[in-house]
DNA sequence: TGACCGGACCTGTCATGACAGGTATCGTCA
DNA sequence: TGACGATACCTGTCATGACAGGTCCGGTCA
């Protein structure tokens, strides 16, 4: 690991740990250099990586200062529900409900980039957080992707991980959060009346290459659920409100 | 303007034009040093800034690739629905409901983290976008602020805007963004059935003290407004996922 | 023809040095 | 005692140089 990584890193993990709470200043840029035996370049590096999640603040003549408690979590976090409820320390559970290989619908078709009809897998996961209800995943992934979870078992645990070991890359992905009226499926499974509020989190997750390998529509129980965001005058942030046309 | 920030600014505008689109590769960091007649130092910079905002991805040996066309918007985005609407070409109206000076209720008086009782203004507006009902907006704001806005025409724009203007400077913010069912002010202004789903964006503002300033709970109609985040590998989000006890 | 290897090129990382401009503190002077 | 100004300190910004490691392409050899 880079050594400003490393410096990253520590910083993060002392606020995790309460060391630095929020409002307190950070050591100035020449102290760490000298805590750290390095140059000002990872030092400032590091900085600015916290900077950018927000974590920190200030600068400009002032020593940084620490203004938020709430660590972002890594890449992972937001596209797999097992590692997210593990690295809040809580317990994720599923029930399989359906595992399909089926053509692709028109609505999952353009979402993931393939003509309709091409076949895809789908998946239909009912997950709990601590042993409650939580959401309602539904799945689909391309076909020589979704082929590889006929030899899984999706009540086990995390398909994300048992396709990143089977050699799945992700890279990047795109959310999309809105609010939908509970449909006669979700209402049946999340034990909530048709029409009633869900918080809704849509992602297509791609490889590398821009290849997009699955399409997500995940539909939170309010009340279980829901997404934060830290926001700075300095830093632009990679969420956006969007209006639908 | 630093050097850093017209470059990142500049290939911003290029994705934004369509000079470059997704997929396209970056000229090397070498060619941009020439470009800018600069050394490497600023245009790293810039192009760090520009990976931790999820615009471009890849290095290690490739040049830098385009993997998104959504340039993230500015702070005041997210801020004030006014800049909002104009960031992406739209028009926003508004028409005030109500304006209040008021005890702070139960529910709002942590949020703004003074004592139950103490004197808010509260806004209550009705929000279009494109001359359509879009958002309820329910505002409050501490004592000292919320006066100015006794002498401000609610109907005529930006309260955020404003209030700048007055010498309020927001600083940092939190978002909460969650799904509720539409409760009988919401159902009567947004004109839907009671309990029907509302996208929820709860904020509060703070100065660079850190003394928070406003409170807001928006509820936007599904089908008009949604979030959305792009997510690479290598850099953490600012946006969480989080469990409600 | 196909596999393999080497080199050119690129980015990641780090060191060092330098100057401008903002911040805060402390001492001085009225 | 209070206001003001100089000074030390800090961060922002930029230049230059260097090396490691990854990527990609083309040429060579089997």
């Amino acid at each position: 690991m880079a050594l400003h990584e490393v410096i990253a890193e520590s910083i993060r993990e002392q606020i995790r740990v309460g060391e630095l709470t929020i409002g307190s200043a950070l050591p100035s840029e020449s102290q760490l250099c000298e805590r750290w035996k390095s140059s000002r370049g990872p030092v400032r590096q590091a900085l600015a990586t916290l900077r950018a999640e927000g974590v920190i603040t200030g600068g400009s003549g002032k020593p940084p200062v620490v203004c938020t408690t709430s660590i972002p979590q890594p890449f992972d976090s937001l596209l797999s529900y097992s590692a997210w409820a593990r690295a809040i320390g809580r317990s994720a559970g599923q029930r399989t409900l359906e595992l399909a290989l089926r053509p692709a619908d028109p609505l999952v078709a353009p979402k993931l980039g393939i003509d309709e009809g091409a076949r895809v897998v789908q998946v239909l996961r009912l997950r709990y957080l601590d042993g409650e209800r939580a959401m309602l995943e539904r799945a689909t992934f391309v076909e020589h992707v979704g082929r590889l979870l006929f030899d899984f078992d999706c009540d086990s645990g995390s398909i994300w991980a048992y396709l990143q070991s089977r050699g799945v890359n992700f890279s990047t992905a795109s959310h999309i959060i809105d609010a939908v009226a509970a449909d006669p499926l979700d209402s049946e499974h999340l034990e909530v009346t048709e029409g009633s509020p869900l918080l809704r989190q849509q992602r297509t997750a791609r490889t590398a290459d821009g290849e997009v390998i699955e399409y997500h529509d995940d539909r939170y129980l309010p009340g279980m659920v829901s997404f934060s965001l830290e926001n700075t005058l300095d830093v632009r942030t990679s969420l956006m409100r969007n209006a639908k046309p």
